[in-house]
DNA sequence: GCATTATGAGCGAGCGCTCGGTCATGAAGC
DNA sequence: GCTTCATGACCGAGCGCTCGCTCATAATGC
Protein backbone atom coordinates (compact mmCIF):
# COMPACT_ATOMS: atom_id res chain seq x y z
CA UNK A 1 0.00 0.00 0.00
CA UNK A 2 3.12 2.19 -1.17
CA UNK A 3 4.90 4.71 -3.11
CA UNK A 4 1.95 4.52 -5.68
CA UNK A 5 -0.28 6.52 -3.57
CA UNK A 6 1.37 9.60 -4.66
CA UNK A 7 1.54 8.95 -8.17
CA UNK A 8 0.42 10.80 -10.58
CA UNK A 9 -2.25 9.15 -12.22
CA UNK A 10 -4.96 9.79 -10.30
CA UNK A 11 -5.01 14.34 -10.68
CA UNK A 12 -5.41 16.62 -7.55
CA UNK A 13 -6.11 19.89 -6.27
CA UNK A 14 -3.54 19.99 -3.53
CA UNK A 15 -0.18 21.36 -3.62
CA UNK A 16 1.90 19.44 -1.29
CA UNK A 17 2.88 15.93 -2.55
CA UNK A 18 4.28 14.76 0.68
CA UNK A 19 0.31 15.52 1.72
CA UNK A 20 -1.55 14.50 -0.63
CA UNK A 21 0.58 10.97 -0.63
CA UNK A 22 -0.50 10.28 3.27
CA UNK A 23 -4.27 11.75 2.87
CA UNK A 24 -4.71 9.58 -0.02
CA UNK A 25 -3.12 6.61 2.06
CA UNK A 26 -5.90 7.20 4.88
CA UNK A 27 -8.43 7.99 2.46
CA UNK A 28 -7.51 4.61 0.97
CA UNK A 29 -7.56 2.75 4.24
CA UNK A 30 -10.99 3.98 5.03
CA UNK A 31 -12.14 3.01 1.72
CA UNK A 32 -10.79 -0.58 1.43
CA UNK A 33 -12.21 -1.84 4.82
CA UNK A 34 -15.76 -0.12 3.82
CA UNK A 35 -15.41 -1.81 0.58
CA UNK A 36 -14.71 -5.13 1.96
CA UNK A 37 -17.70 -5.02 4.58
CA UNK A 38 -20.16 -3.38 1.85
CA UNK A 39 -19.20 -3.45 -1.11
CA UNK A 40 -18.36 -0.81 -3.67
CA UNK A 41 -21.75 0.59 -4.79
CA UNK A 42 -23.21 0.46 -1.14
CA UNK A 43 -20.31 2.47 0.02
CA UNK A 44 -20.89 6.10 0.31
CA UNK A 45 -18.45 8.52 -0.38
CA UNK A 46 -19.34 10.32 2.78
CA UNK A 47 -19.39 7.05 4.83
CA UNK A 48 -15.31 7.03 3.07
CA UNK A 49 -14.93 10.47 4.31
CA UNK A 50 -16.16 9.87 7.65
CA UNK A 51 -14.44 6.96 8.43
CA UNK A 52 -10.93 8.81 7.32
CA UNK A 53 -11.47 11.71 9.64
CA UNK A 54 -12.27 13.97 6.98
CA UNK A 55 -15.18 16.16 4.82
CA UNK A 56 -16.74 15.57 2.11
CA UNK A 57 -15.25 18.50 0.54
CA UNK A 58 -11.84 17.55 1.36
CA UNK A 59 -11.73 13.60 -0.14
CA UNK A 60 -12.79 15.54 -3.38
CA UNK A 61 -9.76 17.50 -2.91
CA UNK A 62 -7.66 13.79 -3.49
CA UNK A 63 -9.74 12.33 -6.03
CA UNK A 64 -11.62 12.73 -8.92
CA UNK A 65 -13.73 10.03 -8.21
CA UNK A 66 -15.12 7.51 -6.62
CA UNK A 67 -14.04 5.02 -8.84
CA UNK A 68 -10.06 6.44 -8.33
CA UNK A 69 -9.91 5.52 -4.87
CA UNK A 70 -11.32 2.11 -6.13
CA UNK A 71 -8.16 1.77 -8.31
CA UNK A 72 -6.37 3.11 -5.79
CA UNK A 73 -7.49 0.24 -3.40
CA UNK A 74 -6.77 -2.21 -6.30
CA UNK A 75 -3.54 -0.95 -7.37
CA UNK A 76 -1.98 -0.93 -3.17
CA UNK A 77 -3.57 -4.61 -3.33
CA UNK A 78 -1.50 -6.04 -5.92
CA UNK A 79 1.25 -4.02 -4.90
CA UNK A 80 0.94 -5.79 -1.70
CA UNK A 81 0.90 -9.08 -2.92
CA UNK A 82 3.37 -8.76 -5.49
CA UNK A 83 6.04 -7.72 -2.74
CA UNK A 84 4.82 -10.71 -0.91
CA UNK A 85 5.61 -13.22 -3.56
CA UNK A 86 8.68 -11.57 -4.55
CA UNK A 87 10.45 -11.04 -0.89
CA UNK A 88 9.45 -14.90 -0.82
CA UNK A 89 11.35 -16.02 -3.68
CA UNK A 90 14.31 -13.89 -2.96
CA UNK A 91 14.33 -15.68 0.07
CA UNK A 92 13.91 -19.28 -1.40
CA UNK A 93 16.47 -21.86 -2.02
CA UNK A 94 17.08 -23.22 -5.77
CA UNK A 95 16.45 -26.55 -6.54
CA UNK A 96 13.43 -29.13 -5.96
CA UNK A 97 12.06 -27.42 -2.83
CA UNK A 98 12.08 -24.10 -4.13
CA UNK A 99 8.67 -24.59 -5.92
CA UNK A 100 7.04 -26.21 -2.86
CA UNK A 101 8.88 -23.02 -0.48
CA UNK A 102 7.48 -20.18 -2.78
CA UNK A 103 3.94 -21.79 -3.63
CA UNK A 104 3.71 -21.84 0.25
CA UNK A 105 4.83 -18.21 0.93
CA UNK A 106 2.33 -17.26 -1.64
CA UNK A 107 -0.01 -18.95 -0.67
CA UNK A 108 0.36 -17.74 3.43
CA UNK A 109 -0.19 -13.77 1.14
CA UNK A 110 -3.11 -15.25 -0.05
CA UNK A 111 -4.87 -16.08 3.16
CA UNK A 112 -3.30 -12.92 4.98
CA UNK A 113 -5.16 -10.77 2.01
CA UNK A 114 -8.13 -13.11 1.61
CA UNK A 115 -10.65 -10.20 1.83
CA UNK A 116 -8.65 -7.87 -0.28
CA UNK A 117 -8.23 -10.50 -3.06
CA UNK A 118 -12.09 -11.12 -3.04
CA UNK A 119 -12.63 -7.81 -3.45
CA UNK A 120 -10.49 -7.27 -6.55
CA UNK A 121 -12.76 -10.27 -8.26
CA UNK A 122 -16.15 -9.17 -6.68
CA UNK A 123 -15.81 -5.21 -7.58
CA UNK A 124 -12.78 -4.23 -10.53
CA UNK A 125 -15.75 -4.69 -13.03
CA UNK A 126 -16.55 -1.39 -11.39
CA UNK A 127 -13.70 0.17 -12.79
CA UNK A 128 -13.23 2.54 -15.93
CA UNK A 129 -12.17 0.51 -18.54
CA UNK A 130 -8.87 1.36 -19.00
CA UNK A 131 -8.10 1.07 -15.25
CA UNK A 132 -9.63 -2.52 -15.29
CA UNK A 133 -6.67 -3.30 -18.14
CA UNK A 134 -4.39 -2.19 -15.49
CA UNK A 135 -5.58 -4.47 -12.98
CA UNK A 136 -5.47 -7.44 -15.16
CA UNK A 137 -1.76 -6.27 -16.55
CA UNK A 138 -0.79 -6.59 -12.68
CA UNK A 139 -2.64 -10.16 -12.06
CA UNK A 140 -0.33 -10.89 -14.99
CA UNK A 141 2.59 -9.63 -13.59
CA UNK A 142 2.11 -11.93 -10.41
CA UNK A 143 1.72 -14.81 -12.65
CA UNK A 144 4.78 -13.77 -14.92
CA UNK A 145 6.89 -14.50 -11.14
CA UNK A 146 5.42 -18.41 -11.11
CA UNK A 147 6.17 -18.85 -14.68
CA UNK A 148 9.96 -17.50 -14.08
CA UNK A 149 9.97 -19.89 -11.23
CA UNK A 150 9.69 -22.62 -12.78
CA UNK A 151 11.32 -22.17 -15.75
CA UNK A 152 14.04 -21.59 -14.13
CA UNK A 153 13.47 -24.71 -12.57
CA UNK A 154 12.39 -26.65 -15.55
CA UNK A 155 15.91 -25.15 -17.67
CA UNK A 156 17.96 -26.53 -14.99
CA UNK A 157 16.33 -29.89 -16.09
CA UNK A 158 14.22 -29.92 -12.66
CA UNK A 159 10.81 -30.46 -14.38
CA UNK A 160 11.54 -32.95 -17.30
CA UNK A 161 8.60 -33.19 -20.16
CA UNK A 162 7.14 -29.52 -18.74
CA UNK A 163 7.35 -27.19 -22.11
CA UNK A 164 6.86 -24.15 -22.45
CA UNK A 165 2.91 -23.71 -22.86
CA UNK A 166 2.87 -26.17 -19.87
CA UNK A 167 4.27 -23.60 -18.26
CA UNK A 168 2.00 -21.12 -18.57
CA UNK A 169 -0.57 -23.10 -17.59
CA UNK A 170 0.84 -24.46 -14.59
CA UNK A 171 1.92 -20.99 -13.77
CA UNK A 172 -1.72 -19.66 -13.70
CA UNK A 173 -3.13 -23.17 -12.17
CA UNK A 174 -0.54 -22.00 -8.92
CA UNK A 175 -1.91 -18.76 -8.75
CA UNK A 176 -5.88 -19.48 -9.03
CA UNK A 177 -5.03 -22.06 -6.53
CA UNK A 178 -4.20 -19.66 -4.51
CA UNK A 179 -7.27 -17.45 -4.80
CA UNK A 180 -9.01 -20.15 -4.53
CA UNK A 181 -8.77 -20.45 -0.49
CA UNK A 182 -9.42 -16.78 -0.78
CA UNK A 183 -13.21 -17.44 -2.57
CA UNK A 184 -14.15 -21.08 -1.74
CA UNK A 185 -12.93 -20.07 1.87
CA UNK A 186 -16.45 -20.27 3.34
CA UNK A 187 -16.06 -24.00 2.51
CA UNK A 188 -12.88 -24.77 2.54
CA UNK A 189 -11.48 -23.45 5.97
CA UNK A 190 -14.34 -25.28 7.58
CA UNK A 191 -12.57 -28.87 5.99
CA UNK A 192 -8.77 -27.70 5.90
CA UNK A 193 -6.49 -25.75 7.94
CA UNK A 194 -4.26 -23.46 5.69
CA UNK A 195 -1.76 -25.93 6.90
CA UNK A 196 -3.13 -28.93 5.32
CA UNK A 197 -4.41 -26.54 2.33
CA UNK A 198 -1.09 -25.92 1.61
CA UNK A 199 0.36 -29.44 1.73
CA UNK A 200 -2.23 -30.72 0.02
CA UNK A 201 -2.03 -28.65 -2.89
CA UNK A 202 1.51 -28.25 -3.39
CA UNK A 203 1.21 -32.13 -3.18
CA UNK A 204 -1.30 -32.22 -6.30
CA UNK A 205 1.01 -28.86 -7.86
CA UNK A 206 3.79 -30.86 -7.87
CA UNK A 207 2.32 -33.98 -9.26
CA UNK A 208 1.12 -31.66 -11.95
CA UNK A 209 4.57 -30.54 -12.75
CA UNK A 210 6.84 -33.50 -12.17
CA UNK A 211 5.96 -36.38 -13.31
CA UNK A 212 8.85 -38.33 -11.28
CA UNK A 213 6.93 -36.75 -8.21
CA UNK A 214 5.36 -39.39 -5.57
CA UNK A 215 4.07 -38.99 -2.27
CA UNK B 1 -33.21 -21.68 -17.07
CA UNK B 2 -35.77 -24.02 -16.07
CA UNK B 3 -38.71 -25.18 -13.71
CA UNK B 4 -37.58 -23.20 -10.49
CA UNK B 5 -38.83 -20.23 -12.30
CA UNK B 6 -42.15 -21.19 -11.48
CA UNK B 7 -40.54 -21.67 -7.17
CA UNK B 8 -42.60 -20.98 -4.24
CA UNK B 9 -39.12 -19.20 -3.06
CA UNK B 10 -40.46 -15.79 -4.47
CA UNK B 11 -44.36 -14.69 -3.70
CA UNK B 12 -46.17 -12.76 -6.44
CA UNK B 13 -49.11 -10.97 -6.64
CA UNK B 14 -50.43 -12.68 -9.43
CA UNK B 15 -52.75 -15.78 -9.03
CA UNK B 16 -52.03 -17.92 -12.36
CA UNK B 17 -48.93 -19.97 -11.65
CA UNK B 18 -48.19 -20.93 -15.32
CA UNK B 19 -48.23 -17.12 -16.25
CA UNK B 20 -46.06 -16.37 -13.32
CA UNK B 21 -43.26 -18.59 -14.34
CA UNK B 22 -43.76 -17.75 -17.97
CA UNK B 23 -43.38 -14.03 -17.22
CA UNK B 24 -40.14 -14.65 -14.63
CA UNK B 25 -38.41 -16.54 -17.45
CA UNK B 26 -39.12 -13.85 -19.96
CA UNK B 27 -37.84 -11.06 -16.58
CA UNK B 28 -35.15 -13.13 -16.04
CA UNK B 29 -33.69 -13.53 -19.58
CA UNK B 30 -33.65 -10.09 -20.04
CA UNK B 31 -31.79 -9.56 -16.92
CA UNK B 32 -29.45 -11.46 -17.07
CA UNK B 33 -28.08 -10.03 -20.69
CA UNK B 34 -28.28 -6.53 -18.81
CA UNK B 35 -26.24 -7.74 -15.73
CA UNK B 36 -24.03 -9.33 -18.56
CA UNK B 37 -23.54 -5.91 -20.04
CA UNK B 38 -23.31 -3.45 -17.66
CA UNK B 39 -23.30 -5.27 -13.91
CA UNK B 40 -26.40 -5.76 -11.80
CA UNK B 41 -26.00 -1.50 -9.99
CA UNK B 42 -25.61 -0.03 -13.28
CA UNK B 43 -28.58 -2.06 -14.46
CA UNK B 44 -31.86 -0.26 -13.99
CA UNK B 45 -35.18 -1.72 -13.07
CA UNK B 46 -36.35 0.30 -15.64
CA UNK B 47 -34.04 -1.10 -18.11
CA UNK B 48 -35.40 -4.63 -17.17
CA UNK B 49 -38.78 -4.35 -18.01
CA UNK B 50 -38.46 -2.33 -21.54
CA UNK B 51 -36.04 -4.99 -22.67
CA UNK B 52 -38.39 -7.84 -21.23
CA UNK B 53 -41.04 -5.71 -23.11
CA UNK B 54 -43.56 -5.06 -19.92
CA UNK B 55 -43.85 -2.04 -17.98
CA UNK B 56 -42.59 -1.44 -14.47
CA UNK B 57 -45.58 -2.15 -12.64
CA UNK B 58 -45.74 -5.21 -14.06
CA UNK B 59 -42.50 -6.22 -13.17
CA UNK B 60 -43.06 -5.65 -9.43
CA UNK B 61 -46.10 -8.23 -9.64
CA UNK B 62 -43.78 -10.80 -10.92
CA UNK B 63 -40.89 -10.23 -8.11
CA UNK B 64 -40.63 -8.34 -5.19
CA UNK B 65 -37.32 -6.91 -6.06
CA UNK B 66 -34.21 -6.38 -7.62
CA UNK B 67 -32.70 -8.49 -5.82
CA UNK B 68 -35.02 -11.22 -6.33
CA UNK B 69 -34.24 -11.12 -10.15
CA UNK B 70 -30.80 -11.34 -9.60
CA UNK B 71 -31.46 -14.27 -7.11
CA UNK B 72 -33.33 -16.22 -10.21
CA UNK B 73 -31.06 -15.54 -12.86
CA UNK B 74 -28.15 -16.69 -10.33
CA UNK B 75 -30.38 -19.92 -9.62
CA UNK B 76 -31.36 -20.45 -13.31
CA UNK B 77 -27.61 -20.45 -13.95
CA UNK B 78 -26.28 -22.74 -11.57
CA UNK B 79 -29.44 -25.37 -12.66
CA UNK B 80 -28.20 -24.69 -16.40
CA UNK B 81 -24.76 -25.73 -15.28
CA UNK B 82 -25.94 -28.72 -13.15
CA UNK B 83 -28.09 -30.60 -15.53
CA UNK B 84 -24.86 -30.21 -18.17
CA UNK B 85 -23.16 -31.73 -15.72
CA UNK B 86 -25.21 -34.27 -14.62
CA UNK B 87 -26.01 -35.18 -18.22
CA UNK B 88 -22.32 -35.59 -19.57
CA UNK B 89 -22.11 -37.87 -16.65
CA UNK B 90 -24.69 -40.52 -17.67
CA UNK B 91 -23.41 -40.26 -21.16
CA UNK B 92 -19.91 -40.99 -19.86
CA UNK B 93 -18.64 -44.72 -19.77
CA UNK B 94 -16.72 -46.22 -16.90
CA UNK B 95 -13.19 -46.83 -16.00
CA UNK B 96 -10.06 -44.24 -16.49
CA UNK B 97 -11.22 -42.44 -19.61
CA UNK B 98 -14.38 -41.30 -17.13
CA UNK B 99 -12.45 -38.72 -15.73
CA UNK B 100 -11.28 -37.17 -18.92
CA UNK B 101 -14.76 -37.39 -20.62
CA UNK B 102 -16.20 -35.60 -18.31
CA UNK B 103 -14.03 -33.30 -17.53
CA UNK B 104 -14.01 -32.01 -20.99
CA UNK B 105 -18.00 -32.04 -21.15
CA UNK B 106 -17.82 -30.07 -17.81
CA UNK B 107 -15.18 -27.50 -19.34
CA UNK B 108 -17.38 -26.86 -22.69
CA UNK B 109 -19.96 -26.00 -20.48
CA UNK B 110 -18.01 -23.48 -18.33
CA UNK B 111 -16.89 -21.85 -21.95
CA UNK B 112 -20.59 -22.24 -23.26
CA UNK B 113 -21.73 -20.21 -19.98
CA UNK B 114 -18.78 -17.89 -19.57
CA UNK B 115 -20.73 -14.90 -19.24
CA UNK B 116 -22.91 -16.37 -16.47
CA UNK B 117 -20.48 -17.72 -14.38
CA UNK B 118 -18.16 -14.89 -14.10
CA UNK B 119 -21.42 -12.74 -13.26
CA UNK B 120 -21.98 -15.26 -10.28
CA UNK B 121 -18.20 -14.52 -9.51
CA UNK B 122 -18.96 -10.66 -9.42
CA UNK B 123 -22.44 -10.25 -8.49
CA UNK B 124 -23.37 -12.60 -6.09
CA UNK B 125 -22.39 -11.02 -3.05
CA UNK B 126 -25.09 -8.09 -3.52
CA UNK B 127 -27.43 -10.98 -2.67
CA UNK B 128 -29.34 -10.38 0.66
CA UNK B 129 -27.05 -13.18 2.84
CA UNK B 130 -29.67 -16.24 3.32
CA UNK B 131 -29.58 -16.23 -0.62
CA UNK B 132 -25.89 -16.18 -0.96
CA UNK B 133 -25.48 -19.06 1.08
CA UNK B 134 -28.17 -20.57 -1.05
CA UNK B 135 -25.91 -19.96 -4.06
CA UNK B 136 -23.37 -21.03 -2.46
CA UNK B 137 -25.04 -24.20 -1.71
CA UNK B 138 -25.66 -24.65 -5.09
CA UNK B 139 -21.52 -24.60 -5.80
CA UNK B 140 -20.93 -27.33 -3.29
CA UNK B 141 -23.55 -29.14 -5.53
CA UNK B 142 -22.19 -29.02 -8.39
CA UNK B 143 -18.94 -29.58 -6.87
CA UNK B 144 -20.06 -32.82 -5.42
CA UNK B 145 -20.63 -34.46 -8.39
CA UNK B 146 -17.07 -34.28 -9.23
CA UNK B 147 -16.58 -36.10 -5.63
CA UNK B 148 -18.83 -38.59 -6.67
CA UNK B 149 -17.30 -39.43 -10.02
CA UNK B 150 -13.93 -39.78 -8.61
CA UNK B 151 -14.88 -41.24 -5.54
CA UNK B 152 -16.24 -44.21 -7.74
CA UNK B 153 -12.96 -44.19 -9.48
CA UNK B 154 -10.94 -44.22 -6.38
CA UNK B 155 -13.03 -47.35 -5.00
CA UNK B 156 -13.14 -49.17 -8.31
CA UNK B 157 -9.14 -48.92 -7.83
CA UNK B 158 -8.77 -46.87 -10.86
CA UNK B 159 -7.25 -44.04 -8.61
CA UNK B 160 -4.70 -45.78 -5.93
CA UNK B 161 -3.40 -43.32 -3.41
CA UNK B 162 -6.11 -41.25 -3.49
CA UNK B 163 -7.73 -40.79 -0.63
CA UNK B 164 -10.73 -39.12 0.89
CA UNK B 165 -9.96 -35.68 1.29
CA UNK B 166 -7.24 -35.55 -1.61
CA UNK B 167 -11.06 -36.30 -3.35
CA UNK B 168 -12.53 -33.48 -1.69
CA UNK B 169 -9.71 -31.05 -2.88
CA UNK B 170 -9.51 -32.46 -6.09
CA UNK B 171 -13.31 -31.83 -7.22
CA UNK B 172 -12.71 -28.31 -5.99
CA UNK B 173 -9.60 -28.22 -8.19
CA UNK B 174 -11.36 -29.33 -10.99
CA UNK B 175 -14.46 -27.03 -10.37
CA UNK B 176 -12.14 -23.94 -10.04
CA UNK B 177 -10.24 -24.61 -13.22
CA UNK B 178 -13.26 -24.99 -15.24
CA UNK B 179 -14.15 -21.33 -13.84
CA UNK B 180 -10.80 -20.18 -14.48
CA UNK B 181 -11.34 -20.48 -18.25
CA UNK B 182 -14.20 -17.74 -17.43
CA UNK B 183 -12.68 -15.30 -15.80
CA UNK B 184 -9.03 -15.67 -17.00
CA UNK B 185 -10.49 -15.91 -20.79
CA UNK B 186 -9.17 -12.39 -21.38
CA UNK B 187 -5.33 -13.95 -21.12
CA UNK B 188 -5.98 -17.76 -21.51
CA UNK B 189 -8.55 -17.52 -24.88
CA UNK B 190 -5.69 -15.61 -26.19
CA UNK B 191 -3.11 -17.82 -25.79
CA UNK B 192 -5.27 -21.17 -25.96
CA UNK B 193 -8.05 -22.99 -28.09
CA UNK B 194 -10.52 -23.81 -26.03
CA UNK B 195 -9.32 -27.68 -27.33
CA UNK B 196 -5.76 -26.77 -26.13
CA UNK B 197 -6.89 -25.79 -22.36
CA UNK B 198 -9.03 -29.29 -22.14
CA UNK B 199 -6.18 -31.31 -22.98
CA UNK B 200 -3.29 -29.22 -20.92
CA UNK B 201 -5.40 -29.05 -17.73
CA UNK B 202 -6.89 -33.02 -18.12
CA UNK B 203 -3.32 -33.97 -18.43
CA UNK B 204 -2.88 -31.95 -15.14
CA UNK B 205 -5.70 -33.07 -13.41
CA UNK B 206 -5.04 -36.60 -13.86
CA UNK B 207 -1.45 -36.36 -13.02
CA UNK B 208 -2.63 -34.87 -9.66
CA UNK B 209 -5.08 -37.40 -9.63
CA UNK B 210 -3.37 -40.87 -10.37
CA UNK B 211 0.36 -41.08 -9.57
CA UNK B 212 0.53 -44.09 -12.22
CA UNK B 213 -0.09 -41.63 -15.39
CA UNK B 214 2.22 -40.51 -17.46
CA UNK B 215 2.07 -38.62 -21.05
C1' DG C 1 -69.62 -7.29 -14.23
C1' DC C 2 -66.36 -8.95 -11.53
C1' DA C 3 -61.65 -10.75 -10.84
C1' DT C 4 -57.37 -10.57 -12.57
C1' DT C 5 -53.54 -8.46 -14.78
C1' DA C 6 -51.18 -4.40 -16.84
C1' DT C 7 -49.84 0.35 -16.79
C1' DG C 8 -46.70 4.40 -16.04
C1' DA C 9 -46.81 8.91 -13.67
C1' DG C 10 -45.21 9.90 -9.52
C1' DC C 11 -42.75 9.64 -5.01
C1' DG C 12 -39.02 10.57 -2.00
C1' DA C 13 -34.78 8.78 -0.25
C1' DG C 14 -30.30 8.98 -1.32
C1' DC C 15 -26.48 9.45 -4.37
C1' DG C 16 -21.94 11.59 -6.34
C1' DC C 17 -20.04 15.69 -6.64
C1' DT C 18 -19.56 21.13 -6.46
C1' DC C 19 -18.52 25.46 -4.92
C1' DG C 20 -18.60 29.56 -2.17
C1' DG C 21 -16.66 30.29 1.79
C1' DT C 22 -13.58 29.87 6.40
C1' DC C 23 -9.41 29.98 8.70
C1' DA C 24 -4.62 28.90 10.09
C1' DT C 25 -0.28 29.98 8.45
C1' DG C 26 3.36 32.67 6.91
C1' DA C 27 5.31 36.13 3.74
C1' DA C 28 5.51 41.19 2.59
C1' DG C 29 5.51 45.95 3.55
C1' DC C 30 6.46 49.60 6.61
C1' DG D 1 6.83 44.13 15.65
C1' DC D 2 2.61 45.01 13.89
C1' DT D 3 -0.55 45.10 10.07
C1' DT D 4 -1.91 43.53 5.79
C1' DC D 5 -2.46 40.34 2.42
C1' DA D 6 -1.89 35.87 -0.11
C1' DT D 7 -2.11 31.08 0.09
C1' DG D 8 -4.18 26.72 0.07
C1' DA D 9 -6.07 23.03 2.89
C1' DC D 10 -10.44 22.22 4.64
C1' DC D 11 -15.36 22.37 5.03
C1' DG D 12 -20.37 20.95 4.36
C1' DA D 13 -24.90 22.65 2.74
C1' DG D 14 -26.95 21.84 -1.17
C1' DC D 15 -27.59 20.87 -6.33
C1' DG D 16 -29.16 18.02 -9.83
C1' DC D 17 -30.40 13.81 -10.65
C1' DT D 18 -31.32 8.75 -10.51
C1' DC D 19 -33.21 4.98 -8.75
C1' DG D 20 -36.20 1.35 -6.66
C1' DC D 21 -40.64 0.98 -5.82
C1' DT D 22 -46.00 2.24 -5.31
C1' DC D 23 -50.65 2.82 -6.42
C1' DA D 24 -54.68 4.76 -8.64
C1' DT D 25 -56.55 3.65 -12.76
C1' DA D 26 -57.30 1.19 -17.15
C1' DA D 27 -57.61 -2.87 -19.86
C1' DT D 28 -58.70 -7.65 -20.34
C1' DG D 29 -61.11 -11.90 -20.29
C1' DC D 30 -64.18 -15.18 -18.50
Amino acid sequence: MQELIGTNDIPTQVKDPDLVSRRRRQIADAAVQLFIDSGFHKTTTRQIARTAGISIGSLYEYFASKEDILYMVCESIHAEVERGVTEAMSRTKAGQEALAGVIREYFMVCHRMSDFILLIYQESRSLPTQWQKRVLDNELRITGLFVGVLARLASSGELPGLEERDIELAAHNIVVLGHMWTFRRWYLARHYSLEDYIRLQTKFILKMCDRRYHD
